[in-house]
DNA sequence: TATGAATGAGTCTTCATTCAT
DNA sequence: AATGAATGAAGACTCATTCAT
């Protein structure tokens, strides 16, 4: 029954989204093996976490592939971005959470390509004319994490439905609260 | 010399906003105090958490009595809002990580209050005719906290000038990224 | 090199014995063990007190299957509990006195029932005529213990010969001090 | 309001005999005064225990005074001490289950003049020929403290009545179990 | 390779004791 | 003299990690 490194990571990103306290032995039970057959795989807590945040920027890498950031309108890009995003939600709120703890630790690299790749998003609608320019494409990639994350959150907590959660980020990044004549 | 539990809390409240998983011991120590004295203010870790809840429920209830929620129209009175919040940002996302962990124990009863003050804005500029009615106002409450703590967070990675925030969160949330004719 | 509960059990009852209250990092020195792995056997100390306590329980009960209660005149039998019960008179002096401290706590069932053995013997030899009537099983049972105990203790200090234990508590709870003509 | 020594002697005894570990915060509350100023009064919680001890000495030395061990028949002393030691067995008993944690520490000299006098009561007992001869006087003593400890207890359990309790001792340490002819 | 068993390191918590008012 | 406040020392407990089978 050989117990495959990516089934492992599966489980432990499905429990730490929930309970990001888990220990490598409820990590261990989850996955289906022992504790000390955890440590066999990932030499220690440490990297776990770190294969997972490879695998979570693998997964939002995917995302931006399928969504196609460079086609059509930035807009339109958006939007497909956080319909192919959503499904990783939950990892990448969890590996914000856990960045915040390597205070002085350097970040993973991949995460700034990644982070690259939605701002130069942004700062093409920008230059295309499509989106406002008073607020600085930094901004709005923070933003956009926050929004997938608070979704995610929204729609685990039941306040918002799933098949609305697209509708909700998008509806709101790309337009705003205020009402307006033209939309 | 008498440290008063508020002294203490504030300390533990800068701390964990950092460091979320700081040790009683570092708490102590931040604040000036060992760490039995600091088990004498806060009967366990638990009882402390709690206090700090207590505490940034009611500097956020503070924060929307200074706001001024019901003057004046919704937009208005949401981009005061913003402004009053922002100081609290750093605890409520601390708070927030934390009361995910409470898996099954019941959520402190005064959130849902100060939530329904949110929610409630949100309704009104939507029963005025100023905020647009398909997002609901849940969402719109919840999209709310994702974006004061993406700005936190982007403030404190160096990302966003701290002046600049107030414009951010309210130029984003109100108005989208989309440029549009009226802005 | 396994080390089963058995072994732990018998030094944590040797050495509590001794020192009623040694703490877990001594109990775990007595038995060769570390800090962690008794906690690995036992959940807490309350735990490895319980589990003591069913030892202690099954002791004397096997004492008490050894001695034949029900065999021959009560006399008779109640010397050969007290020379079976004898070994285990420090095991069960410690459970007494640990015993008072679970002030509400309800006590070992199992407890009741080696109570009623005992209480059995006395009421037997009462009803064949062989004990007196003016003294209530009950309380001859709590006598019973209390000797037993007296005579570990004295035995420990030295002011009575392991091998005048057995006379010592029979002549004494059969006959009393007085001198008499038929004895 | 002088709280004077005696008061919290008292008060302690009466605590420590039910709950042999209440720490000294409990203490100083049964007595109505603050863990401070019980340190004022006792240096330490050794002190407290040692003066406890004087104090129970003190009593069973009152009490065999008031039993006049040297009067009349060695048997009725003994009824006598009997008696007048029943009001402090509880007390007693405390203190010894506390003498057996000084391992090494030296026990205070008061036990013995006291274990003297009773042991020498036996032995008049036993040269006078009312007590059989073949129970040391050492082993004696420590059954009558046994059988003292043990009546506390079952009074204090509800398993023998307050008023049967000085019958119930001194029958069974006077004539044992045995029914006989003569008595 | 997989795992039950064992453990070192670190955290929380309590308690007796001291200090400053 | 009395006490609220503060603390050092010590114990219980947990967890990530290693070892031997």
């Amino acid at each position: 029954m050989a117990v495959d490194r990516e089934h492992v990571l599966k489980e432990a990103a499905a429990l730490l989204t929930r309970r990001s306290t888990a220990s490598m032995d409820e990590i261990a039970r989850a996955a289906g093996i022992s504790r000390a057959t955890l440590h066999r795989h990932f030499a220690g807590r440490d990297a776990l976490i770190r294969a997972l945040e490879e695998h979570g920027i693998e997964q939002l890498a995917q995302a931006m592939d399928a969504a196609g950031l460079d086609e059509g309108d930035a807009a339109q890009a958006l939007r497909r971005l956080i319909r192919t995003t959503e499904p990783v939600a939950g990892v990448l709120a969890f590996l914000f959470t856990e960045n915040q703890l390597f205070e002085g630790g350097e970040i993973n690299a991949g995460w700034a390509r990644l982070d690259a790749r939605i701002t130069e998003l942004f700062r093409r609608g920008q230059e295309e004319g499509d989106f406002r320019i008073d607020l600085s494409s930094a901004w709005l990639t923070e933003a956009f994490y926050g929004l997938i994350g608070a979704g995610a959150w929204a729609v685990h907590e039941g306040r918002v439905a799933r098949n609305d959660l697209n509708h909700s980020i998008a509806g709101l990044l790309l337009g705003g609260i205020r009402r307006s004549m033209e939309k």
